[in-house]
DNA sequence: AGCTTGACTTTGA
DNA sequence: GTCAAAGCCAAGC
C-alpha cells in the first residue's frame, strides 16, 4: 500500500462484486436484485443493486437481462439501449416474457445465495 | 452543507 | 389479495 493509494474502493468493491455474481447467473434464469444483494450480505441495499446495474455499461459481460425485481418483473428495461432489448434477451434464452412479467418465474429464479454455497 | 430521486424489498394494516 | 410507509445508500442538484 503506498501513501498515494485510494481510500474510496469500497463502494466500487461493492459494484464488481455485483457484476460477478450476475456474470454467474446461467442462461435461462434469472436472480432478483435482493438476492444479489442478500449474498453481499447486505440485503437492505436492493437499491444499490440496481443503482450497480446503472453502471453495468461499462462492463458489457454483464447480463443485466437476467436481472429482475422480486415478482419477476422487468422493471430494468427502460434502462437498456431499446426498452424491448431486455424481453428479447430473455426470450432468445428460452424465457417467457408476457406484459413484462417472466412467466414461470418461480421456476426460472436463480437463488444467488443458495446456488453459489452449493 | 442539505434535499430528492431511484433497474428494490419487507412489513404492517 | 392490495396499498402505504419505512429502510437502505449513492448520485445529482
Amino acid at each position: 500500500m503506498s501513501t498515494t493509494q485510494k481510500h474510496s474502493e469500497k463502494h466500487q468493491d461493492f459494484f464488481k462484486s455485483v457484476f460477478e455474481i450476475v456474470k454467474l447467473v446461467p442462461p435461462g434464469r434469472v436472480t432478483s436484485y435482493g438476492s444479489i444483494a442478500k449474498a453481499l450480505g447486505t440485503p437492505k441495499s436492493s437499491r444499490m443493486v440496481g443503482w450497480a446495474m446503472n453502471a453495468s455499461h461499462s462492463d458489457k459481460s454483464v447480463p443485466a437481462h437476467r436481472v429482475v425485481n422480486r415478482n419477476g418483473l422487468l422493471t430494468g428495461k427502460m434502462h437498456f439501449a431499446t426498452p424491448t432489448e431486455m424481453q428479447e434477451r430473455l426470450e432468445s434464452e428460452g424465457i417467457v416474457v408476457k406484459n413484462d412479467q417472466i412467466q414461470d418465474f418461480k421456476n426460472l429464479f436463480w437463488d444467488v445465495q443458495k446456488e453459489i454455497l452449493d
